[in-house]
DNA sequence: AAGTTATATATGGTCTAGCGCATATGTAAT
DNA sequence: ATTACATATGCGCTAGACCATATATAACTT
């Protein structure tokens, strides 16, 4: 029976993964919302809140995202809490990274970013 | 009169901006074809041949890459010669350099560019 | 040299994916 | 039960992806 090597436990990057987490950027909403995301944990009310989007677009980009799985999600009554997903190979954790980093410096973005972080460490303290 | 610092010469980056360069990337054949232009500059035929796409596809896309600045191109006879744009600002060239790095590893990807890679060195050796 | 063939690239036409809006569903509080 | 709040889904419309076709440029032929 085959030993998984310690180091390597992920399967090869095919192009469709590729072109899935690109897709799942390909959009200004996408990028602002993947953007807050990174600050923490939010519902889809924070997001809203701090984005000043209608709820419809924000929940359709979610989900979008989600198909995409860039993002996951839980349900606690009312609320959809959404957060980044855990990178699962080497070019969707390499991704994440890039965009972290190509985020910031984008004044619009940082400025949501600190909105969202706001919001994220309230939800910590003080759950919904 | 407002002189320029020669250490930031560089406008600033709008969502806009990052949106225009993950639409670029978010497709796989411009994946495929971004990534063979990474080993330099080609003409269409080289890229149709390379990928084994239908012409009329890599033309469509390379006008498109060549509309969100990703790429430019030379005419040089009835021989239309692309390659990678250079980057503009700072996002831009994080994203490219981030490109270069998603794609290798991705052993689809890696063959294709040493095949191109072939072809742009026989271009600049006897160009066509 | 003019016409003809061949090669390289670009452009209409149709059809699908996905974006935004209005509306609907689900869930809890009063 | 009813109201209020949080989230999700049907619906028209535009961007873009693929196919067949058209244009442009060069080589060839007589």
């Amino acid at each position: 029976m085959a030993r998984r090597l310690p180091t390597l436990p992920e399967p090869p990057v095919a192009i469709s993964d590729l072109d899935t987490l690109f897709k799942g950027f390909a959009d200004p909403t996408r990028i602002r919302i993947l953007n807050v995301l990174a600050a923490g944990e939010l519902c889809v009310c924070d997001v809203v809140d701090v984005l000043r989007l209608p709820q419809p677009t924000v929940s359709r980009h979610l989900a979008y995202l989600r198909r995409m799985g860039l993002v996951e999600n839980t349900r606690e009554g009312k609320f959809a809490h959404y957060r980044l997903a855990d990178a699962e190979n080497a070019v969707h954790r390499h991704l994440i990274d890039c965009a972290r980093s190509c985020f910031v410096g984008v004044p619009a973005l940082d400025r949501e970013r600190r909105q969202a972080d706001k919001r994220a460490v309230a939800r910590a303290l003080e759950p919904c």
